[in-house]
DNA sequence: GCCAACGTTGGC
DNA sequence: GCCAACGTTGGC
């Protein structure tokens, strides 16, 4: 099992409809890194969903992948801001995996906090000009949100 | 393939 | 709203 976080805008989507929802198609990734790495996603993989433009910016919740990478809906929808003309049918150039909502974090962990933690130093998120959507999570850093979150880190009580 | 111009992200 | 840091585009 890998695990990931992935940023949304709250005004957007932010936990709480992921949770009222319960499975949404994650698309509009329009960055190939992210892309990639939403490719490299697995069936029970787990996310922490992050608030980025939001005050204060940080981590709002835990989703897991339900639907592996497919071709995002929105490129071929010509209404949607994200409608991409390069794309073909039966050669999509976006990837969507579908994220059904897992718990909220009883305690907010906004970025700040997370700066505070030397255990998360090697956090992705953290190193600055980082701007990807979507990006792995090593698991002892994952453990650590979820514990500085106030959840049990043993995130198989999730299964 | 270079690189200037432009667009986007996202914290502050 | 500012702006630093990146990514993308497109002329050459």
């Amino acid at each position: 099992m890998k695990f990931w976080l992935l940023k949304s805008e709250p005004d957007v989507f932010g936990y709480p409809d992921l949770a009222r929802v319960g499975v949404e198609h994650w698309n509009g990734v329009r960055n190939y890194q992210a892309r990639n790495f939403l490719r490299q996603m697995e069936v029970g993989d787990l996310c922490l969903i992050y608030h980025s433009n939001a005050r204060p910016p940080g981590v709002a919740g835990v989703g897991r992948v339900v639907k592996a990478a497919h071709p995002d809906n929105l490129e071929f929808d010509v209404s949607s801001p994200y409608f991409d003309a390069r794309s073909r049918p039966g050669e999509p150039r976006w990837s969507m995996v579908d994220i059904a909502a897992v718990v909220a974090l009883p305690n907010y962990l906004p970025l700040d906090t997370l700066r505070q933690r030397s255990e998360l130093g090697g956090l992705r998120l953290l190193q600055k000009g980082t701007r990807l959507s979507v990006m792995p999570v090593g698991e002892a850093e994952f453990r650590c949100i979820l514990k500085a979150g106030g959840l049990n880190d043993s995130y198989g009580s999730f299964a």
